[in-house]
DNA sequence: CTGAAAGCGCTTACAG
DNA sequence: CTGAAAGCGCTTACAG
């Protein structure tokens, strides 16, 4: 943090040469004799040379064009309407540095909305591209003709494997839902059932889901002390009635269910169900902080809620790539965020 | 983020001044005509001028100097280590501005050094300071000294009233005392006893561990069920024959203790004697995640910790003192930290 | 009270 | 293959 600053016009002197060659080096732009260069790349190394980025920002006041391709939100569904904000904050920390960033939102489970959205990039042509690969079939093409075009993208939410993406940001799914099983597995008791409730559209195409049911059933097979059935059942979307029609036959007769799952965020619409049933005796435990969910968990129908930060998520997917496109920065590939067990005593801080 | 950003040189040519001139008016650096002052003013606000920070950070290489007051870490208890990392961090972030941190850390508990360590920094002449005000007589000395010598500071950890702290970056100690409450109320039955461990030397000086306990036995009040005694020990050092001198009257004879609360990071030391002892039923919550709480979190000795982020706890309290030297952000005065509730399930992502 | 000029460290044509 | 020069937007003496 101390001393003088190793500036360019330092190693040029040190090397008997001229800045112009110092920087045609430092930035691999050729026509540099070979031993001049290897003279130079040694000073630079041995003096330590860290460019200023202030110098370096205030020549290129280019625009990086980002492009951010993400689910719209659906219905009560916002926590894709959470991603944006976490984009915002870090484009405003990058600042000296200009960036054009361009949301492209299709429609969640529809493949030709996403390929639209998929060519509108492509046409843009951005510098670089972070986005949500949900569906992994249209998502791998888009990856594909990415890598044609040269242009880097980052994975966030959901990673999908044999791409050339720069870098993963989300959640360790089986991990999360290991951290669900835990707190099921100590607030029942031991007896007692549990049902775990799917709401995805077609489970196959969303695999993070299937992570979180592995993960779940996994904790009680090396950790767990529950012995209780688990029932897994599927929801198709969160209406009212829809969720009325698959729960009730389950709950209008008896039964040894202490808890539920729900894997996904959706977790509210079985709250409501619950809350008006008078089912309060029964352990809730879903996903994400935001909306309904938040109003559920405050009035402890839902016990706990597991979150993956999703606005932290977006800014450092953004910082990653950025990083990347300015300082070459290769980063660690896979980043999975912290799980958060939020309950409604900590809730408000979040 | 579109369109070429106003300059200096945009104002200048609007106001028909020079560059110059417009600088000192945007600075306040007075000898300007006050009619031209106004025009300029306007015309700044009317182009929503916002200075180029790579330009300005590229002037003035001069490094702000910050000092930074927090206990030195103490035989297993590394906590005010995870600071330092924090700082760190934020002072990378800030680039291209160049800062020269300084830390200074004190004995804990010890008034004498704490008063010591003020005096150096005076003597350093910091532009701001960061501090954990623990001992709050001393602390508010240091207050009135820095007040006097016009250098602004912010809390970190501690907060205390009545002074002209620029931020308080920290836990809401009342509200993490309930978190841990609604853990242990959760996790052991409803008859079951809870023991209270303070491992402070002096209470009294330590407002926040008292909140803990406050925010603890609350939860009993409004939102709890279990009804069994809440029991208040203390033990004054970490040591394993001090911890169990006041620990095996309690646990050699028979008793309905469900459940420990350890109010401090010292939580380990609990765990290491209900170990030994074989007392593997008690359900143990207690604070931050590092060192041997780490160990035995994982080991399923200790059930939750709760964190408080001591990382990024330094890093934004650095981040609020640096704006608002740099760009004058009087920032919000009271930030809570988020309150993680860690398990041996989530505590590898964190 | 105000303007003109130098310079922060880098990059980018341009000239040789 | 290499150097000299201009310029990014701002701040800081200096001259008037």
């Amino acid at each position: 943090m101390n001393g003088r600053r190793i500036r360019i016009k330092d190693i040029a002197e040190k090397a008997g040469v001229s800045i112009g060659t110092v920087d045609r080096v430092l930035h691999n732009r050729g026509e540099v004799k070979a031993d001049t260069k290897q003279r130079i790349l040694k000073i630079a190394r041995e003096l330590n040379y860290q460019p200023n980025i202030a110098a370096q920002a205030l020549k290129s006041p280019t625009a990086y064009r980002i492009a951010i391709l993400i689910p719209q939100s659906y219905g009560d569904n916002l926590f894709w309407d959470q991603h944006p904000v976490g984009i915002q904050k870090a484009v405003e920390a990058v600042q000296p540095y200009t960036v054009q960033t361009r949301f492209y939102r299709y429609e969640m489970y529809n493949t030709s909305d996403f390929e639209a959205k998929t060519n509108e990039i492509r046409e843009w042509n951005p510098r670089g591209v972070i986005f949500a690969p949900i569906m992994k079939k249209e998502s791998d093409t888009f990856c594909h003709q990415l890598d044609d075009a040269n242009i880097p993208y980052v994975f966030i939410d959901t990673f999908i494997n044999n791409t050339n993406c720069l870098a993963f940001l989300g959640e360790d799914a089986f991990q999360s839902g290991r951290v669900a099983a835990s707190l099921i597995d100590m607030g029942i008791s031991r007896d007692k059932d549990i049902l775990i409730v799917n709401t995805a559209k077609n489970l196959e195409n969303t695999e993070h889901l299937n992570s979180r049911n592995q993960g779940f059933l996994s904790y009680f097979m090396d950790a767990g002390i529950n012995i209780g059935k688990k029932i897994s059942i599927e929801i198709p979307t969160a209406q009212a009635d829809v969720v009325s029609n698959v729960l009730d036959p389950i709950f209008n007769q008896s039964n040894n269910i202490g808890a539920i799952l729900v894997s996904s965020s959706r977790t509210y619409a079985v709250a409501e169900y619950l809350n008006q049933k008078g089912l309060r005796e029964i352990f809730l435990v879903g996903y994400e902080l935001f909306g309904k969910n938040v109003t559920y968990l405050q009035r402890r129908v839902i016990q706990f809620l597991i979150g993956q930060r999703p606005v932290e998520q977006a800014e450092k997917a953004f910082k990653k790539l950025f990083d990347y496109l300015t300082f070459n920065t290769i980063p660690e590939k896979k980043e999975f965020q912290p799980i958060d067990i939020i309950n409604a005593e900590n809730m408000g801080l979040f």
